[in-house]
DNA sequence: AATGAATGAGTTTTCATTCAT
DNA sequence: GATGAATGAAAACTCATTCAT
């Protein structure tokens, strides 16, 4: 089992350094110190390894949604935070998000995992929308999950054109402006200072 | 020329149908009905023809945008119509942007050609913004631009999970609810029906 | 017939630039700024224009024997002035001879023709010495043809080392190895100088 | 390690038959009963393969040289036995030599090969030159490495024509002349017999 | 005579996968 | 479980040659 661990360590590596598709199965054996034939022993082919290593990180990758902000009440700091929390998480993984996004567009079976993934988050906000929604707090007029699946995606694209592609952007100001653009979209009463008095923090 | 123009319109045809990954370039010439030497004569490889695929496509692809809808000074009527039209383009060419997507995960220069496309959309969107925030009719706190480049992935993003991944919904309804979205994260003093009102149309 | 010389003359700079494996017949047409088809208007592949090529080349490369020195009667003389005019003649044309070497190696009918030149000169040769053993002032037990096939062969080789291969030396210094070790072979009784007052020359 | 040594033993064949550059890898693999694939587990390309078909022949390819033959100091005997020695073993390996002669003049790697192989006969030569010179023996006005180089090219011309041009001759004929000529160039008081002599042996 | 687009046969090369040890 | 040499299918690409204009 030492071994197994071994490849999925290798292939990550292997995976972030030449991408998905030019990764060869005898570079990761190489990285991970074993012959070309053990990777059979543990694995069917280079998707399924793919899997194995994007299982591997699922904990590094989930992120912390807006219940879990505990002891505030103020709807606004908890969207940044979780905003916040979401954008740190992308830019950590970042060379993993890419792989993860580039091998979307190639296996399906990767591309229900994404979307599997992508749900965990999109229910979580609109459970939290739908809880402000019935505290009087949001934009009533909204059907929750519709509203989240796009503010959801809103921030994946975000942090994918930010960390992915280096659409460049002070990390502060992207919080804000993510932050600000959510709110509003809720119509949530915020109190979020103004673009300058940001600025200045 | 003329074997030129048929090797495009057979390369649109086999990629669309096989993927990029999968499409022999004995494939096309096939479908062209030509040798494949031929290909040689106007293109150096795969990537080229993408290339001039996308090339051929792009008058297809170009959305028209906020400021384009004349006669009309209602806000949120002209980013319905935007949205609307944008949405209705990329269902019109889902396989191309599907596409387009797999590639630039592969491809840097397709990758470019991607950025540069999303950024006239996102200038545009920029411009009307600023436009709005001028006349008093936008949160002011908002950067045009990053606002612009968030609400614009936004729905790029929202359409490719409709129309490529297929998460579904109906159409009015997703015009609606982007349409809601962006006018109150602009915090445009919108006067659009309520989600009822609009499912009863 | 002005196409046809065109094509010739952009032979030899192919050739002479690229080798004759690597020379494209359309890296010639383009050369003499004709179409690929006019080429076979003229030739019938690429060993037919090389033949073309060598042919144009043949005055060039001719080289002056022992018996074409007016006015002298020294052998050794004649051998000296024989010798500088083969080499001086080698040098001037060595990329046209490295070819040549290299398509005797490729093409029989070149082969052919490369011995047919080397024949003009054991020939010449052969009948120099031949005379100077009829007048006594050479080895008599030597048969003049075979003699001379070793020594001619003996200086192109030298020849071919030296600018060909660049395996160097100073060129009065092979002039000099190469009349002595001539005369010695054919025990003329020369009266060059030593090596030292060679060098002071 | 077995299949290597077949490839090599494969190539040989097919080279020598085909000539390098109409010798298919193909060939090759099905010569030595071996898949395709199987020649890129040792080799890279045709050039590597063929440097390790030089590197197998190398023992059979060297020649004695003059210090070599023992319990004699007749100078003119050690000659005639060299030379005799190289041109048998330039006999015996007549194709081999076409092909070392062949493939100089293509790749410059085995150029290097032809000519580091010629600079140890050269040497081998020059070093007995100079011990004849040193002795009285031998033209002290010659440069003993350049005469070598000379006299060495002599020799290695000499036998290409004859073995593998076919220019034809008795072999006895031409370890004759080649021993008379090397002799008188060095200007060693040989006790050779004359030709005559030599013919009714 | 000149053109140059079209042709297509033919070889190299890659690398996931197998299996005897 | 581990090994790694052997496998072979599959596709890209080149360029001499043709021929309708």
């Amino acid at each position: 089992m030492r071994t197994r661990q071994a490849l999925v360590d290798a292939a990550r590596v292997i995976f972030e350094r030449d991408g998905y598709l030019d990764a060869r199965l005898s570079d990761i054996t190489a990285e991970a110190n074993c012959s070309t034939g053990t990777f059979y022993t543990y694995f069917n082919d280079k998707e399924e390894i793919f899997a194995a290593v994007m299982e591997a990180t699922k904990n590094e990758m989930l992120h912390p949604g807006m219940e879990h902000v505990d002891g505030v009440d103020d709807p606004a700091a908890i969207i940044e935070a979780s905003n916040r929390a979401y954008l740190e998480s992308y830019r950590r993984n970042a060379k993993l998000m890419q792989l993860l996004e580039q091998v979307s567009n190639i296996d399906p079976q990767v591309r229900e995992l994404r979307r599997a993934r992508g749900w965990v988050f999109v229910e979580r906000n609109a459970r939290a929308i739908k809880d402000l929604q019935e505290r009087g707090l949001a934009d009533p007029d909204l059907d929750p999950v519709m509203a989240s699946r796009v503010l959801s995606g809103m921030i994946s694209r975000f942090a994918y054109a930010t960390f992915v592609l280096n659409d460049g952007g002070d990390f502060e100001e992207l919080v804000y402006t993510a932050t600000r653009l959510w709110c509003n979209a809720l119509r949530i009463d915020h109190h979020l200072p103004g673009r300058d008095a940001m600025r200045k923090k």
